[in-house]
DNA sequence: TTAATCGCTACGAAAAAGGTAGCGAACTGG
DNA sequence: CCAGTTCGCTACCTTTTTCGTAGCGATTAA
């Protein structure tokens, strides 16, 4: 056999739905964007506020690809929010955030002595 | 008042656990090496093949931020493996699936005739 | 020894993200 | 009507991250 042959990757055996979430969601301030949005609507330069100044770029980018997903939403004068489907991937996000106080706190233990 | 003056966000009002996690997380391929690990060891290689040959060198880089943060292990022979922390994660990996599907099915709904 | 695999690194090219400024439209209040 | 403000959004350029390929030293097996 050749070398660099994995031999051992069946096609890739879980739905493929999963992948494109989380290439979208792998892109930098698209989770922080949907948890900002997690209990209320904001204007974009007030999310813009709370993701720590983003450039307007970015934030634009992330937007468009989110709204694209059906994830996030522009009301015409409360700003952007979360769709059902969003504020649904939301209380994902809260679970992670549960998770993240468990992680934080067994983050750095004190040496065994 | 000055143009461009938020002074609308109270000092970011939830727990900072979860603004480190997102930031760990918003890595690319930072979840999909998570993903890949939830059932079974992989070596770095079979790693590497399963995340669409990613660059050996971002492979690399996650892994380390990952093992830093106690999430994944290198075991002896068998290679890469979640640690009972990072299988935790995995669980909400798998909520984040799941949604996924739901997501999928509602993405492109037929035009309302 | 030879061959294959392991985890991991180097290095230049391409892509994404960051930072700053500003546009046109819509809403205020005089 | 008309400044003044805020809105969502874009242009432009610099910096960082990611990609792509090659390869190293160590380890395992025949």
């Amino acid at each position: 056999m050749s070398a660099d042959d994995p031999a051992e990757s069946p096609p890739a055996r879980t739905g493929r739905p999963v992948m494109a979430l989380l290439d979208l969601v792998s892109r930098r301030w698209a989770l922080r964007i949907l948890w900002e949005l997690r209990d209320g609507p904001l204007t974009s330069r007030a999310l813009r506020a709370r993701c720590d100044d983003v450039s307007p770029t970015v934030l634009q980018t992330r937007i468009s690809e989110l709204r694209e997903a059906g994830l996030v939403a522009l009301a015409p004068r409360t700003g952007y929010l979360l769709t059902d489907l969003g504020a649904e991937l939301g209380t994902v996000l809260l679970r992670l955030s549960r998770f993240a106080e468990t992680w934080a706190s067994r983050q750095e233990p004190p040496p065994a002595p």
